[in-house]
This record gives structure tokens, sequence and C-alpha cells, in this order.
DNA sequence: GGCGTGCTGTCGCGGTCGAGCCATAAAATC
DNA sequence: GATTTTATGGCTCGACCGCGACAGCACGCC
């Protein structure tokens, strides 16, 4: 067999990256296996475990990837009306998640690496998010302060999370045999917030 | 060895919900393992899994103790005033998740269950948590319609879900080295939600 | 005898460890 | 300086452990 020996670890970890893509398409992460990723990329499951240190770190590297994807999937609505588009983000978020649910729930219901360098990386990419949300809040109401938007903002983007994830998992409780809508619920809480902002700006 | 066969299977239960109880005062929910579990009870681990169909519902009987605790610890402040009561309930719901990390952590970040019998119960304990936002809210707001309520009680809800859960994980970002804390940020929301509800019922 | 209850044995899983291999770096020889 | 030999280090694998889960066997109660 001209079975290479001494592959480069990048594209084996392309390959690797391509594979979990591959199944997150259609399965959810509890069915993604090591042993069966090596299968597919044709190399034995330690292999993976040198390079990639444990199997959670693997997992984190996808999650990276989702990060990234989700900041694209945000990207292109940069410059629109302040109020639209602290909406337009909170559906775009809803979106993402309803569009690649595995990848979605992988982010953030899946234990975290071991590796603090990976935490720090998803760290980084998430205030980059937040920070989009703060410029919009601040764009919106030029009356709050930094550390009033930043606060803010957690409080808002915590909120679209929350409804989100409860959306994802059918836990928002149904209305006359019908689910509801995590989309209808997300426009209610920025509806609400964004007339609260307006008229009553918290001081603290 | 007097081994006692026949174990009348309610005493064995209780005996496992001890130990998981005892199990995830200290350590967190993937720790926790079905053969470990059965040393601690002194039985074979195949003998939990007849028993309870699988490790995945033997945690969900668990997740059923917590919703109970999570009922009880919320039930005591049955009579305040309107929008106290709302942010008590809020705070209670945040401290219990701090007070029961893993229980809570375990509640709504693991696997669902494979019979549909316990989400239900789950899910039926779930709505009545909802039902006291709702008749919380109305109570606040009397103009709120049913299905007003319904949907503010979700979106506020889930928002304060949303807080907790990033709370818990501290993924809710830091200001000046100290990190943003949950139940700030839930009282903005709170206050917020409540001021947007006083003067600005939305009419949908 | 029938039935239910509990156990043993086995599978694939994630993870660890030590051995083998090969490419290159370093050293030795001419 | 060029060529051969040796040493080093990273990549890969196979064997093994404890895990959850399943199938099949053994026993005790009615």
């Amino acid at each position: 067999m001209a079975r290479p020996r001494q592959h480069a670890p990048e594209a084996l970890h392309a390959q690797v990256m391509a594979a979990c893509d591959a199944w997150l398409r259609e399965n959810p992460v509890h069915t993604l296996s090591l042993r069966s990723l090596a299968r597919d990329v044709g190399c034995a499951p330690s292999t993976l475990l040198k390079l990639y240190g444990s199997f959670s770190n693997l997992l984190q590297y996808v999650n990276i990837e989702t990060l990234d994807r989700m900041g694209a999937a945000v990207s292109w609505l940069e410059d629109a009306e302040p109020t639209p588009q602290l909406k337009a983000l909170a559906m775009a978020y809803w979106q993402f998640a309803q569009h690649e649910p595995h990848r979605w729930q992988m982010l953030f219901e899946y234990p975290l690496a071991d590796e603090g360098e990976l935490d720090e990386r998803q760290t980084h990419i998430i205030d980059a998010l937040f920070l989009r949300v703060e410029s919009a809040l601040k764009a919106y109401q030029p009356a709050l302060d930094d550390v009033a938007a930043k606060r803010m903002a957690r409080t808002l983007w915590g909120s679209v999370h929350g409804l989100v994830q409860l959306g994802l998992n059918d836990r928002l409780g149904y209305w006359q045999g019908q689910p509801m809508e995590a989309g209808d619920l997300l426009d209610q809480l920025l509806t609400m917030t964004l007339n609260g902002l307006r008229y009553l700006p918290d001081p603290s």
C-alpha cells in the first residue's frame, strides 16, 4: 500500500474538519465518534488523539470554525440602520442556529477544551460579537456610556441566546398546539428592550 | 455472600438517587458513570440499565428531582408584591443555579431521554414554572391578555435562562478584570422589561 | 412451568502507553 | 567538501483500560 507515512499534519487537520462538517450537516454531536472519524480520514484513532490532545480539543476546533461562520453570517449586514440592525443581528443569530443546529448546539452545550488557548480564542471571537451589539446599542442610544453599553449588550445578547437555545430544543412551550415561535419572541424582546432603552435609559 | 437478590426496585431507585445526589454535590455530570454508581449501590451495571432503560433515562430522573427542588426553592416566595416577585423569581432561579450548578447544568445541557414520558413530566413541571411567571406578569400589568402574558413569560424567562447559563459558565465577559455579574445583568433585564411593560405594553 | 430479576460476557467507544518507523539533522569517514 | 553512517525527533500504530450498552444465561418466587 502506498500508505503515506509522515503526513503533513495540516492536511490531516483539514481532512478531519471536512469530515466533521459533513457529519454535522446531518447528525447531532453526540453521534460523532473519534473512531468513525479516524476511519473516514484513514488513520488510527490514537493518531487523532496525539494530534489534538483529546477528542474534546478536536471538537473545539470545529467550534472555532463554527464561530467563524457565525461571524461571517453576521458580517454582511454591516451598515444598516441602528434599530433594524439589532433586530437583524438577533435574527441572523437565530437563523444561523436554525440553519446549522448541530454545530450551534455543539458550540454551547458541549464540555469545553482542557487547553486554555482554545478557550481564549473562543472568548475573543465571542467578544467581537458582543462588540457589534455594543456599537449598535450606542448608535441607537448615544447617551449610553461604555460600561452601560457593555452591560446592556451582555444582558440583551444573553437573553437572545437563551431564547435561541430554548427555541432550538422546542422548550418554549406551546399555544393552542402550535409551538411558540422563537422568532416572534425574539422580536418581542428586541422591541421591548429598544423601547425601554429609548425612553428610560437606566443610568446605572 | 448475603447479597440480597430480588431487591425492591423502589429501594434501589432511592439508593441510586441518593448516590447521584452525593456525587453531584461535588462533581460535574460528565464524571458520573453508570459503573461507579453501580459499585456505590452494590449491583451490576446492567441491573441499572434494565431498571432505567438507559443511562440517560436514569439521569432524567435526577433531572426531575432537580426540577422539584427548583420548584421548592421558588415556592416559598409565594405571595409577595408583583414587581419584586418577578425579580425575586429570577434571583431565586439564579441562586438555585449557583447553589447546585452541576444539577442545573445537567438539567439543561445534557442529552434528553429517549422515552417520551419523562420528557413530558419535565415539560409539565417547566410549564408550571412558566405559569408562575405568567401570573406575576398579569398581576403587574393587568392589561395583558392570556396569550400576550404567555408570550411575554416565555420571552422573559428565556432571557433569564440565557443569562443564568452564560453566567454559570463565566461567558458574560469581563469589565476591568472583573467578571460581569449575572445578578446585576438579571436585575437590569427585569427593570428594563418591567418598565417597558408598564408604559408600553406591546398590543400584539 | 412461567416469569421476572440480576449477573456474566461481549461490543464499540474515548483515552493512554510504548514500540516502530522514517525524514532529516548531526557526526564521522574518506 | 562530499559521502556515508548514526542519532534524533516527530508521526503512526497496536494493545490495553474503563466506560455505556446489549444479549444471553442462572436463579428465585408465584
